[in-house]
RNA sequence: GCCCAGGUAGCUCAGUUGGUAGAGCAGCGGACUGAAAAUCCGCGUGUCGGUGGUUCGAACCCGCCCCUGGGCA
C-alpha cells in the first residue's frame, strides 16, 4: 500500500508495427513534458536505422528520445539489459515508454524471481555459450533430450514448454543448472509483481488501414536506402550470425546481397513477415501485458489526454 | 480452325484400380519470466471450370460447352 504509493507512474504507448505509435509518442512527449523512452529491441542497435524505423534526426532534435543506439550489431542484448538501461529514467517517478517490444516493457514493469538474477550470465558468456552448444548437439543426436532433461530437473516448467521450443528449453535448463534446483520453485516463492503503475495506450488500427500503412512504409524504407544500409553493415562485418542482423527485413535483405533472392521477392517476404509479426504483437499485448488502466485506440488522434495526464499526476 | 497439356483451398500443386479430397506456403488463433523484429504450438477455410450422361456411388469414365498455356495451320 505505502509501497504502491511510491511506484513510478508509467504511460506506455504500444501497438503493432506501423500503427502510428511513434507519432503519437512524440505528441505525448510534448504534452506531458517527458522524453520518449523507446521500447524497441532493434532500435537499440547502432546502424540499424532505416529498417528499424528509428526516429529521424529532426524528430530527435524536436523531442528527446532515450534508449536508442545502445549497442553494436554484433553485441548481445537482452530484455534484462534493456530493463537496466531503463531503470535510471524511472527515478523521477514518471515516464513515457513508446514502442512495440512488449517483452521489454514487461521486463521494466514487473519484478522477476530474485535469486535468478545473481546466478545468471549474459547469452555471450563463454560458459553459457558452451552450455548451449553442448545441449544443442545433444538434441540433434537425440531428439527430445532437452525436454527430458528439463523434466528430470523441473517437471512443472518442462510441462509448460513445448519439446520443440529449444530456445525456451535451453533457457530454463540453464537456470535450473545455475540455481541447482527447479526454477519453478524460485518463481513460486517470488512471483512477479508490478513494480510500476502502468497506463497502457494500445494503438490498434483496423486491419485494412494497417495493411495499407505497412506496404507504404516498407516502400518508403526501401526508397530511403534500406538495402544500402544493410550492405554497409555487411561490409562492416555484420551478417546473419549476429542476432541484430536476423531482425525482420534485415535477414531477407542479406539474402538479396548474397545473391540468394531477388529484391522483388524479398520485398514480398518482408511484407508477409511484417504482417505475421504485427499479429504476434497484438496477441502479446492482449494477453501478456496486464495494466492498471488500458486505453485502446483505433485512431491515434482520439487519445483522451485528460485521462493520461490525470493518471500521471493524480 | 485443328492437335496437345492443363483447369482441385487465397497461391503453387498432390490425389493410387471410381467410395463426396490433402500437402507446402498464405491466412486465422495461441504460448511466452533477460535471445522477443527471437522461438514454438494449434486450426483446412473447397459448387474439384460448367453442364448432361454412365454408375448404388464420379475430382477420377464418356459427350458437349467455357477458360488458360503451348504447337500446327
Amino acid at each position: 500500500m505505502a509501497e504502491s504509493a511510491v511506484l513510478p507512474r508509467v504511460v506506455a504507448i504500444i501497438g503493432p508495427t506501423g500503427s502510428g505509435k511513434a507519432a503519437l509518442g512524440r505528441e505525448a512527449a510534448r504534452r506531458l513534458s517527458l522524453p520518449v523512452l523507446v521500447c524497441d529491441s532493434v532500435k537499440v542497435y547502432r546502424g540499424l536505422d532505416i529498417g528499424s524505423a528509428k526516429p529521424t534526426a529532426e524528430h530527435r532534435a524536436a523531442v528527446r528520445h532515450e534508449l536508442l543506439d545502445l549497442v553494436d550489431p554484433d553485441e548481445t542484448f537482452s530484455a534484462g539489459d534493456y530493463a537496466r538501461h531503463a531503470a535510471p529514467h524511472l527515478r523521477d517517478g514518471r515516464a513515457l515508454f513508446v514502442g512495440g517490444t512488449g517483452f521489454y516493457l514487461r521486463a521494466v514493469g514487473w519484478t522477476h524471481s530474485s535469486g535468478v538474477g545473481g546466478v545468471d550470465l549474459p547469452p555471450d558468456d563463454p560458459q553459457r555459450v558452451a552450455f548451449d552448444e553442448r545441449w544443442q548437439q545433444r538434441e540433434r543426436d537425440d531428439a527430445g533430450a532437452l525436454h527430458r532433461a528439463l523434466t528430470a530437473l523441473d517437471a512443472d516448467t518442462a510441462a509448460s514448454i513445448h519439446p520443440n521450443n529449444h530456445v525456451r528449453l535451453l533457457r530454463a535448463l540453464w537456470l535450473c543448472e545455475r540455481t541447482g534446483g527447479p526454477i519453478s520453485a524460485a518463481r513460486q516463492a517470488d512471483p512477479p509483481r508490478a513494480c510500476v503503475r502502468l497506463l497502457l495506450v494500445v494503438v490498434e488500427p483496423p486491419p485494412e488501414i494497417l495493411e495499407h500503412r505497412l506496404r507504404a512504409r516498407l516502400d518508403r524504407m526501401l526508397t530511403a536506402g534500406w538495402l544500402r544500409e544493410v550492405e554497409k553493415l555487411r561490409e562492416a562485418g555484420y551478417d546473419a550470425r549476429h542476432k541484430a542482423m536476423r531482425s525482420l527485413g534485415y535477414r531477407q535483405l542479406l539474402d538479396v546481397l548474397e545473391g540468394h533472392d531477388t529484391l522483388a521477392d524479398a520485398r514480398e517476404k518482408i511484407l508477409v513477415a511484417t504482417r505475421q509479426y504485427a499479429r504476434r504483437q497484438r496477441t502479446y499485448i492482449r494477453t501478456q501485458l496486464p495494466a492498471e488502466q488500458t486505453i485502446t485506440l483505433r485512431d491515434p488522434s482520439d487519445c483522451p489526454w485528460e485521462q493520461v495526464e490525470g493518471f500521471l499526476h493524480e
